[in-house]
DNA sequence: GCATTAATGTGTTTAATTTACACATTAAAT
DNA sequence: ATTTAATGTGTAAATTAAACACATTAATGC
């Protein structure tokens, strides 16, 4: 079987011994960072993930991971870590959550602070695909190992919140994009459908998109305007609300 | 000065030599937790703060933190330092982030995990009153010991929007409250003044609060009907909006 | 007791936002 | 030239939020 193989074949980063060993060594509590990078192709929201290492995961997928070096900022160790494993740089990795149970890792006391990020696949090459790291339809994200699952799941729905909030989606798309590639982005992430024309109404009355005066070229269908995302207006008038809503 | 015959009178759970000797036998990364404890008293908003252990930090205000044990749960340590700090138990705690720039402490590497919570001061009692634990204005929180300012911003930013979104504001009061305090609540956290009749339309519309058909006592004005908060409905009802909002 | 005071309790009206829904327009494909 | 499958533009109704005014109640001071 393929990930069998793969197993043996790769060099790994980190191997199960290694983190085992820095672990007993420590006699204290290791400090690892997992990373959730989200990606946009194909009006499909996808993640990476590769092959765990340990045998007790054989064949499962897992998150971008490693040890927090002594001397190193913990943001630092996201972005090394996820430069490392895929050689992804201009990448903004933003916190979620730590992950602290006793058991969560077989090889000893490992606690893992979550990253999360949402990219366009199209933007950034993977230039290191060890442990066959790939972008996974997150349709098919079950069963990760470790406790991989419960941080996925973590993740996205934190991001699931900050792209109501905030204009990540932006970041998703071609420089020029139509209205419908902003919708199928929100639809995707969001999982649900919206009516086209409020979805329109309500993007023009934010008044962040501008016009670039051309239209979508071979599509098979009447093309659409494109527009940009004025950045730097958004910064501008970011909305701090005051309300009660539960 | 008080602040510096406290500090040698005082038997603190940790002092620095203690945290030094662990940080530095570890031979890498300490975890430790502090506690973001806000409660809610005479209609202000106060957190709980100790006097930092450490000399650099001398006469500082500083959060409620101690080191993860190796061999305990990430929460359960928060829960843990919260009770041996406070002696406070039925407190629910909240994770909120991670802070671990390498320069933080300066006893070594020390990762701290932050937790948040939000009580009614006169419903807990502080039962250990070691480096002059007490209740602080939020008013007056400023130049926090270590990085405890910036984890402390961050802490009641994550309250302000949690409010918002959720009723954690109901444990602040009695179980018998009238809409005055509720707003006076909302109005202390939020630091914002509501008009008083929207905001009790809000509220009514919401229908989870139960009318019990009594009247405040003892207040010098028309006293007002007492309510009590429906969690069961409210935990029937909850939201799930997806909506666009930047 | 009676006027005063300072709250509570209850609407109404207006504006703003969200939702539902319909039809003309465009370009590619046949 | 017709069909097809999109885009682009409104409009009307429903809901929600914001602004605002007056009667009611109990404690207080005279």
């Amino acid at each position: 079987m393929q990930a069998e193989l793969n197993i043996e074949k790769v060099k790994s980063i980190k191997t199960l011994t290694a983190i085992q060993s820095e672990v007993e060594s420590s006699n204290g509590i290791a400090l690892s960072v997992d990373c959730v990078i989200f990606g946009f192709d194909e009006n499909k929201l996808k993640v990476l993930l590769i092959r765990s290492d340990l045998k007790k995961y054989l064949g499962k997928w897992s998150l971008l991971g490693d040890l927090v070096r002594p001397a190193e900022d913990l943001d630092a160790a996201a972005y090394r870590i996820l430069k490392q494993r895929t050689g992804l740089s201009d990448v903004y990795l933003e916190q979620v959550q730590t992950f602290g149970a006793v058991t969560r890792h077989p090889a000893g006391r490992v606690v893992t602070v979550t990253y999360c990020s949402l990219i366009n696949v199209q933007h950034h090459k993977l230039n290191i695909l060890d442990n066959e790291l790939h972008w996974h339809d997150i349709k098919n994200v079950t069963d990760l190992a470790f406790d991989h699952q419960q941080i996925y799941d973590t993740c996205y729905q934190r991001l699931q919140k900050r792209i109501q909030e905030h204009p990540l989606g932006f970041n998703l798309l071609p420089k020029k994009f139509s209205l419908r590639d902003l919708q199928n982005l929100y639809e995707a992430i969001l999982e649900t459908k919206m009516d086209r024309r409020n979805f329109r109404k309500k993007f023009f009355a934010m008044d962040f998109l501008i016009d670039l005066e051309e239209m979508e070229q071979d599509v098979p269908h009447r093309p659409g305007k494109l527009y940009k995302f004025n950045f730097d207006k958004y910064e501008k008038k970011k909305k701090k609300w005051v309300g009660i809503d539960f």
